[in-house]
DNA sequence: CCTTTCAATTTAACCGCTTAACGGCTGCTG
DNA sequence: CAGCAGCCGTTAAGCGGTTAAATTGAAAGG
């Protein structure tokens, strides 16, 4: 119900004081040719009187069905999608697609921060895109359930009629997998963060590492148990914090590190818990890569100027692949899944392994 | 009027069904107390069974006149606001405050994409925070028209009923001025990007200067002034390039720098600039700070890597306050001015003149 | 047995706009 | 001069909800 039902203007306002209909007053707004010149001019001054700034944004959406808005959403809190570079890139490359079809972009955090009422449920958005949240988040399900057109990024890897994009990740990781076992690294850790949105940390061995909730991760240890598998090793410690920074790179690698000395190499399955442990591993006195082998993923802007070795996916452009899918279901196309090609980014921080 | 009349499940269809009146469905789903345990589930039930996800965003909001969306005015390109580390800090600060707050935030394009139908004027939101946009931006203009809370950064600097947040720019430019006097500067250029939004290349001396729309560029150029002015010096060397890139610094240096040979000192009013100056310089063969004084705007994290010396503005901080401010007007409190404090950063790209 | 009280529902009045369909006029055409 | 377009504007049926206030019972109190 109105919570002021006198006062503020509307086209009935204007439509009341000039005598003529309110449809006449849409059309002034939205149609000019549909209109006569002198009733136009009428009614934009008479708007403009009554500070009338055209029709209402909400109830316009109410009628034609439709925003022109694409929403984005995260897991994590929205402020850490401008934290992360990864992160920032696929914005920017999302952004230009949305540009050029004159979309704007609304974002949403899954993050249910107290309150009850759902942020996904409130988004008045024509579609989704779902930025790597793990497989089981009920956001993702109430996005889902609203039925628009919706564009999976990353993860999960599998979710009914909605578009997909990301790299193979299993692959991307294998192949750096490869590249190490190659240099003669058989005792290989990793380091990691957050999986499946818990708040762990931690060692994370065994049965954990292959259900974590969130696909990326999973992935990309597969990979790594692929590559090592191909050699005879199943060894292959992991050890988790909740969140992707440097420090908690740091601190993950120093905890791996004491638990397991032996190690020869480190991969960090995201390029800034690389470059936390690539600082860490220097206050402990060992260099790299001549005592250890360091790698990330993702290549992130930085990861080149640090010399991170890591596994090379376009960033950008996946994100100007999510807009383009998500503008090409809206047009009526059916689901598409677009795989990526990622590459194994050899810099410096990778070596044989000491011995 | 409707697109397809039947078909689509709504608050309607679901208590057709159950023979219960609307308004206990949208109980159900709003106010489950106000409603019995078995009604309740009842309504569920059917509403799973027609596939209807609840009530519709549009339509709640026109009937509640509540988004809990927060609209964000670019005037560049979306990207553009990825592509900048200042515009991505800040992002991060304003996204904590929206977050805190329950907040959505929609990004919005002023970017005149061909279509008439203006993003700003669809925006369904509950108020704006407008990012450093030309002083005579239209969208700004319809903006205020709206009369929603809005909140302005940076510029332009005096909007009538709308907060304010952004830095001292003339005092910080003035600082950083006296710093290059103090060393025994007199002879500096300056490089700048678009102001005005103008697409505009090449010199841009005098009055041009002053009457920049942009109110950002005029009031780093006029701190300029103002430090050389106390040293009896009228003489300042403007060259512009309508982007803010590292290309764009470059380019313009050069230009300059063939233009006048005789300046000891350059400065970028942003850092991105800044950072392709030096690059261009080095390109020269010319040593800094030794054969020149390069100097940036905004200290963004980059700048520290680069050993720039610049203006430091808390860019985080800035988003952070910009949503705070249109979280306490939007709770009634009048219109407020935050000037932040800056400080000029000094670091390895200034020194004394050659000579 | 008659009130009260209170919880569970319904009633009904919005919210503010869009758009297909329709109709009165005016001016042209044959 | 009837017939026919067009132009302008109106009518009216939505769009899908929210919510204050009224209604209805049934349990509780006197």
């Amino acid at each position: 119900m109105a919570r002021r039902s006198s006062g503020r203007p509307s086209l009935a306002t204007v439509a009341a004081v000039l005598g003529v209909s309110t449809a006449t007053v849409s059309n002034a707004f939205n149609r000019p040719d549909r209109v006569s010149a002198g009733v136009k001019a009428r009614v934009l001054a008479e708007a403009e009187r009554q500070g009338y700034a055209g029709p209402d944004p909400a109830a316009r959406q109410l009628s034609r069905g439709r925003t022109d808005t694409l929403g984005l959403l995260f897991t994590d809190e929205l402020s850490y999608a401008f934290r992360d570079p990864a992160a920032v890139a696929f914005l920017e490359g999302l952004t230009t697609s949305c540009q050029t079809a004159g979309l704007n972009l609304l974002l949403i955090s899954a993050q249910t921060s107290g309150k009850a009422t759902s942020a996904v449920g409130n988004a008045v958005v024509d579609g989704f895109v779902v930025y790597s949240v793990p497989d089981d988040d009920p956001h993702l399900k109430q996005i889902l359930d609203r039925q628009l057109p919706t564009v999976v990024v990353d993860a999960p890897q599998e979710v009914g009629n909605a578009d997909w994009v990301g790299p193979d990740d299993r692959a991307g990781s294998r192949a750096l997998g490869e590249v190490l076992v190659a240099l003669g690294h058989r005792r290989i850790g990793v380091i990691t963060a957050g999986m499946g949105g818990m708040r762990y940390s931690g060692a994370a061995e065994g049965h954990r590492t292959l259900t974590a909730a969130d696909s990326v991760h999973r992935n990309r240890i597969r990979g790594l148990q692929d590559a090592l598998a191909a050699v005879g090793v199943t060894d292959l410690p992991v050890e988790e914090r909740p969140g992707n920074t440097k420090a908690a790179g740091a601190d993950a690698l120093h905890t791996l590190l004491n638990r397991r000395p032996d190690l020869t190499a480190v991969c960090a399955l995201m390029d800034i818990m690389a470059l936390g442990a690539l600082a860490a591993a220097r206050e402990r006195g060992l260099s790299v890569p001549e005592d250890l082998t360091i790698t990330g993923y993702d290549d992130i802007p930085q990861a080149a100027a640090a010399g991170l070795t890591t596994v090379s996916q376009p960033l950008m452009d996946k994100g100007r692949i999510a807009g383009e899918l998500y503008l090409s279901h809206r047009a009526g196309a059916l689901p598409r899944r677009r795989v990526l090609p990622t590459y194994v980014q050899v810099r410096t921080t990778s070596g044989p392994p000491r011995d």
